[in-house]
DNA sequence: GTTAGGG
DNA sequence: CCCTAAC
């Protein structure tokens, strides 16, 4: 299963200075050589720009006024289908929601229903006594009576708040939570225009990485452009519990409380407003971006996984050089508007086709922007490039939480539509951004797991993700915007044609640092025995991901799941364990997983498309299955037998029954074992291979090597032969 | 589809 | 293990 959580953003315009193409023009050639470290800055701007834009809608009769407006979706992420099938969860409750929200339950112990709402945990009293949660349910909980107490707070729905809440361990959770779009405007300094910053808070139980980045980002942001933090409260929120259930709202990092930003106000106002509303004024830098903590309690959280016996593990980002490298190739691709988008990503209505890959296969790094797709759930996408207000979203949001899914493992990223029908001003540019993903998250979960553990597990990739720290991005014309210093103008981000190529990503920081463009995929495999290479809700597969992709799971049933990269090594050979009751589950939750429609017709891609997906993308690499010595006597001996060179008859010899053994792989290995014969002992790796076999491996080595140099002799110089 | 090698 | 060129 794949959950694929999008925030979605609407910038509803800021004003930039045109800017003369030319100048554009080269820059954007200086960018697409390099794409390397984002521009932050203007990635904020965009954000901000986005924020300010909402907030406007939101004073504006058009998106707030009715109780729908309350609902808004932005930046939620739906779950899709059910519960099960709807691990993220991003949603603006409406107002009878919140009523409910202190009781919602955020996150839920692996161990307990995932299907029940933890509201147990958020009593009314506000007293969380449960386990490690507590602590962390109970910000929720203050968090959610701060909205409850001040529904003026809620945002209209314009700001997106993402939140994940991850329960590591049964006793363990970790939630987390990212507002990112707070509205924070900005001005211009020399613009009449007006840019907003979102904010982003995060709570990040254990790091805070993603928030001293964003900080920092927002900080010179705004002391560089001036620019008055606002709040935004959109929220999303991954969530465990039932759908029906009104989502909770999870406050924005740490102390910060969702807030309503009123441009009118003070910031100090602002921060009154709520009182556990942590707002961050200029001052504080570190604290602008919500990075504050609630309480260190957070870090207590600190996800550990385990879920039951299961063993889950997460790849996150992997093969980031992979990434690197190819992140060029999807850099160009950004340009492409929607329209251009290639069939195969047009297409979403297959969902119901996707399939989840097996656990055990990481995916590469998929990048994979659905410029087009990115829609609201509501629907809006039918009209195309027209975004609703934020009202809609909401509205719709509920009832259409599906569509916010997103199966792709995209990489995360900001997709950020441009429309230019959507100016309210003449200089103001409307920006939307489609939607914020999850990097792509590996999760490896038995199949005997349950729907909860599942959620769980999806829920702590999410964490680790983000608590690595995520950074903005923005690739202009598929070029990245490396210049965080350079203006929205100067870079010739002004106009509305020029942002059709204007795409955010978010780029986990820590993976690394080169990392162009994050993959966010999530991806849950969850492999059964009978269907181990099925795939299975896979993320963006129908919509974005190359049909073509392969996967790479298990191929022997053996093993039921493997865990990532040697998660279970014993599992190599362990008994095939019962058929995971979600097998079935597997595909109905694919096809509940739908697509987020795409974008506005005008759509503009904001991310690079990549037309043209690199195999990679869609291939996952195999789980790492170090031979056993015993597979090891048995390579030697058909080896022996056989000489190199036949790696077919090898295989079918001494390895038929190995279906995850590959005549390559038992190439590679020979290969391997050549040169660990080779090597001291010290230096070795791994499972010791006996010396005998070691010793027998160069006995052969050194025979076949002859006959073949003997071979080649007599091929070469069949007379000096003869003459021999 | 196999092999052989580099990565 | 992956990826590819070469067969």
């Amino acid at each position: 299963m794949v959950a694929q959580k999008r925030i979605d953003y609407e910038f509803h315009g800021y004003q930039v200075p045109t800017k003369p193409r030319a100048a554009r023009s080269t820059r954007k050639r200086d960018i697409f050589q390099k794409r390397v470290e984002d521009n932050k800055m203007c990635a904020f701007d965009l954000l901000a720009t986005v924020a300010d834009t909402l907030l406007q809608e939101k004073q504006n009769p058009i998106t707030s006024s009715d109780g729908s407006s309350k609902k808004d979706q932005h930046g939620f992420i739906k779950e899709e289908g059910q519960d099960a099938n709807k691990p993220l969860k991003a949603e603006l409750p409406d107002e009878a929601s919140r009523d409910r929200r202190h009781q919602h339950g955020f996150v839920k112990e692996g161990c307990l229903d995932a299907n029940k709402p933890l509201k147990t945990e958020f009593s009314d009293d506000g007293s969380s006594d449960k386990k490690c949660f507590s602590t962390l349910s109970s910000q929720v909980y203050d968090q959610n009576f701060c909205l409850k107490e001040n529904p003026h707070l809620e945002i209209d729905g314009q700001s997106c708040i993402a939140s994940i809440v991850t329960s590591s361990s049964c006793s363990e959770r970790l939630v987390s939570d990212i507002l990112v779009n707070g509205k924070s405007r900005s001005e211009m300094k020399n613009v009449t225009s007006k840019v907003e910053l979102g904010s982003s808070r995060y709570l990040d139980c254990s790091d805070c990485n993603l928030d001293g980045d964003v900080s920092k980002v927002k900080d010179e942001l705004q002391k560089s452009e001036k620019v008055p933090l606002g709040t935004g409260t959109g929220m999303c929120c991954f969530e465990d519990t039932m759908d029906e259930k009104p989502p909770a709202l999870v406050s924005s990092g740490g102390n910060a409380k969702l807030s309503q930003y009123d441009d009118s106000l003070p910031r100090s106002s602002l921060l009154r407003r709520c009182d556990n509303v942590t707002v961050v004024s200029k001052d504080d830098d570190e604290n602008v971006l919500g990075c504050a903590h609630p309480s260190s309690k957070t870090k207590s959280f600190r996800s550990k996984t385990c879920i039951g016996d299961q063993r889950i593990r997460k790849r996150l980002a992997s093969k980031y050089r992979k990434v690197a490298r190819e992140s060029k190739h999807d850099t160009l691709s950004n340009n492409v508007s929607d329209r251009n988008f290639n069939p195969v990503y047009s297409s979403r209505k297959n969902y119901s086709k996707r399939q989840i890959s097996q656990m055990n296969i990481p995916f590469k790094k998929r990048k994979i922007f659905d410029c087009g797709s990115t829609s609201n759930s509501n629907g809006d996408v039918r009209n195309g490039c027209t975004y609703y207000s934020p009202k809609n979203d909401m509205n719709q949001g509920g009832s259409r939480s599906s569509s916010w899914m997103r199966k792709d493992p995209e990489m995360s990223s900001l997709a950020a539509h441009h429309n230019s029908t959507l100016r309210s001003r003449d200089s103001h540019v409307k920006l939307r951004i489609k939607s914020f993903r999850v990097p792509e998250l590996f999760i490896e979960i038995p199949e005997t797991a349950t729907i909860g553990s599942l959620k769980k597990a999806v829920m702590e990739a999410v964490t680790t993700l983000i608590r690595g720290g995520l950074r903005v991005g923005m690739i202009l014309h598929g070029k990245k915007l490396r210049d965080d210093s350079k203006t929205l103008l100067q870079t010739g981000i002004s106009h509305d044609n020029e942002l059709d190529a204007l795409g955010f990503t978010l780029e986990p920081n820590s993976s690394s640092q080169s990392l162009p463009l994050i993959c966010a995929k999530d991806f849950l495999h969850v492999p059964s025995a009978d269907t181990p290479r099925s795939l299975i809700g896979h993320s963006s597969s129908p919509a974005v991901i190359h049909p073509t992709q392969r996967i790479l799971g298990f191929s022997d049933t053996e093993h039921q799941v493997t865990g990532l990269g040697n998660l279970v090594e014993s599992d190599h050979d362990s008994a095939p364990s019962p058929i995971n009751p979600l097998g079935g589950q597997k595909l109905s939750a694919s096809k509940e997983l739908t697509p987020i429609p795409e974008m506005g017709t005008e759509g503009l891609a904001m991310l690079p498309v990549d037309q043209k997906p690199k195999r990679t993308e869609i291939s996952q690499r195999r789980i790492r299955r170090p031979f056993s010595v015993a597979e090891v006597e048995a390579l030697v001996e058909a080896v022996e037998t056989l000489g190199t060179g036949r790696w077919r008859d090898v295989k079918l010899r001494a390895f038929d029954d190995a279906k995850h053994r590959t005549y390559v792989d038992l190439k590679d290995k020979w290969k391997t074992l050549v040169h660990t014969a080779r090597i001291s002992p010290q230096q070795r790796r791994g499972e010791p291979v006996p010396q005998e076999l070691l010793d027998r491996v160069l006995t052969a080595h050194a025979y076949w090597s002859q006959q073949q140099q003997t071979k080649q002799q007599i091929k070469n110089h069949p007379e000096t032969c003869l003459l021999l």
